[in-house]
DNA sequence: TCGTTTTCGGCAAAGGGTTGCGAGTACGGC
DNA sequence: GCCGTACTCGCAACCCTTTGCCGAAAACGA
């Protein structure tokens, strides 16, 4: 049962292959030609071989993703958009996850490199600077999605975190808290360090002191812990690093009998569905998924296109979604609540 | 900047373009030569192109992925695991996603066969026969996983949906139950239908009565209908078709102060890590993941290997994780509590 | 009807590897 | 010193398409 290929479609349509070519690639071809070739192509059942096809085109229409934690709801719905909006441009997404035990960057990115992909998409990743050099290097356009770039010059699509941070530090300000503490994202992560940033840069503004910062890694048993110790300082209200950490610090705060939402304020950053669960009804920035796939996507597919054009740091602005977890101030727009 | 070829490091090594060639597919070469093809390689940046191997090879070593909701948990853990797993083997996951709005199946299918994956693990798609079809006519091993096949002779990995929710039904009855119903997962899937054949089968076994079945659909809002219907019905114990059905439920029943546990318990299955978070505790057979990605690796392995080798069948055994969701029958054996 | 402009489609050269074949070389045994 | 064996490695064909070039045919205007 061999491949059937553009030379057998071509015997059987009495063509020769390179008409075949040309009805598939959608070059020039008269009706008759197009339709007798059709024909036996449906008849034999044939495809045209992508792999072949990019070997002389230079184009796979593969995009390679990056990607490490799962396990934060927040990327699953990234890496469905993000496949369902480049499934329709005529790309397709090969995984690579950056979560595995032995996998120094390095080999990521000579395999990814291999693969001959058309671009990258990092989703949280460390290595940003060797990568974008690496990209750099082989003439791959790379953007950055919700990480930013230490160095310059290199794409990313971000939600504001300096502003969205601030609003947080408003918000609880506003709520008449005044022991207020930050349970971080991983500070070796540009998001991390920037969400942090904003959050005392509006404390700052706002004439509140920090109580205290603590990292959470990302990690749920770390940041249960550092929120629990921020409690024991006294702490009436936290901002969490990203949804994913605030629900396991509710939890934790939950069970020493804690009140959320009256005796202590949890506010998150993404905006993730389960944030909207009644059993956690977290109040949280929203990270504007659907704009910042859009906004990937179509860089992306520019950056393909015209490789020389400039690249963009597109950051996105995220509203504050107004739910149960924290003391609303009593002059808080309305409009905001969800 | 053009692509930098096997010709390249052959002319810089002074060896044949073949010598490269061998040295980097693994074949024999004299250690002069190869020194010689590694020094030169590595100057210039040297890396096989994966594309134009699989040309000649027929293996792309690339594996399709078809998954449609990455929004139950269960998913993006097991895409990770499966991801993990293959890159350990050299492979990687190309992703279908079916859930977008305009992808019959058929595009998808045609799709992944252009891309020359070396096989397609299928998770959670209903064109299970269709997909049997064409894979088998395109001689390209197709593995389904947590999903069973219409057809036999399909390779499938899933878990003993039957015995898991048999031992639901015994559970129930056993905390002494008697009005016990089953929001299903859907119908029209071999998963759904197996467990609430499960689930009744158990059920009869014991001796107690199905109160009512209502379809979830996989769908949250409409699981949540389903459970507050049948709570009306004077339900006292649910078995959820999923856990990511499941919490809904439990969101639903405790929006209209239900008592989870000890009023009305609730049973889930599959085990997602939030199950075991403090808010929901959520009694669930657990899927075991990481045995059935392992199961669903090695025979895909097998079959690329050997494609005439036959298909298997393999259901791999689950256990029921007690926890605070249900209520625990006295004489439960205490090794099962989590 | 003829000349000119298009359109069409065949030929063959890429594109970047792998691999069977056979010639050349090195080396061990006698 | 000679022969047989076992490695190496270069040559060239092949994997399946795309695409530039060019001649032939068709279409068209006058």
């Amino acid at each position: 049962m061999r491949k059937v290929t553009s030379l057998d479609v071509a015997a059987k349509a009495g063509v020769s292959q390179s008409a075949v070519s040309r009805v598939f690639s959608g070059a020039s071809a008269s009706k008759t030609t197009v339709e007798k070739v059709r024909a036996a192509a449906l008849e034999l059942g044939y495809r045209p071989n992508v792999l072949a096809r990019s070997l002389i085109t230079g184009k796979s229409r593969i995009i390679g993703l990056i990607v490490a934690y799962l396990d934060n709801p927040f990327y699953p719905d990234v890496l469905e958009r993000l496949s369902n909006a480049l499934q329709a441009e005529g790309y397709h997404i090969l995984v690579f996850m950056a979560s595995g035990e032995g996998v120094e960057s390095d080999r990521m990115v000579q395999d990814l490199l291999d693969y001959q992909v058309d671009g990258i998409i990092a989703a949280s990743v460390g290595m940003s600077t060797e990568l974008a050099a690496r990209c750099q290097a082989a003439g791959i356009p790379l953007v950055l999605f919700n990480r930013g770039a230490e160095a310059a010059g290199v794409a990313e699509v971000t939600s504001d975190n300096l502003k969205g941070a601030a609003q947080v530090a408003r918000f609880l300000a506003a709520g008449g808290h005044r022991a207020i503490a930050h349970v971080s994202g991983w500070q070796g992560s540009q998001t991390g360090r920037a969400r942090a940033q904003g959050f005392r840069d509006g404390l700052a503004e706002a004439g509140v002191e920090m109580l205290g910062v603590r990292d959470g890694f990302y990690d749920r048993d770390k940041a249960a812990t550092a929120a629990l110790e921020l409690a024991d300082l006294g702490a009436d209200a936290l901002f969490v690093g990203n949804d994913h950490m605030a629900f396991s610090v509710m939890d934790a705060l939950r069970g020493r009998g804690a009140k959320i939402g009256t005796e202590i304020s949890v506010v998150g950053y993404d905006d993730v569905p389960m944030a909207a669960w009644p059993s956690y009804g977290l109040t949280t920035v929203r990270q504007p998924v659907r704009q910042m796939v859009e906004a990937t996507v179509g860089q992306m597919l520019r950056l393909i296109e015209a490789p020389e054009t400039p690249t963009e740091a597109m950051r996105i602005a995220g509203r504050l979604m107004v739910r149960g977890s924290a003391r609303v101030p009593q002059d808080w727009p309305s409009q905001d609540r969800a």
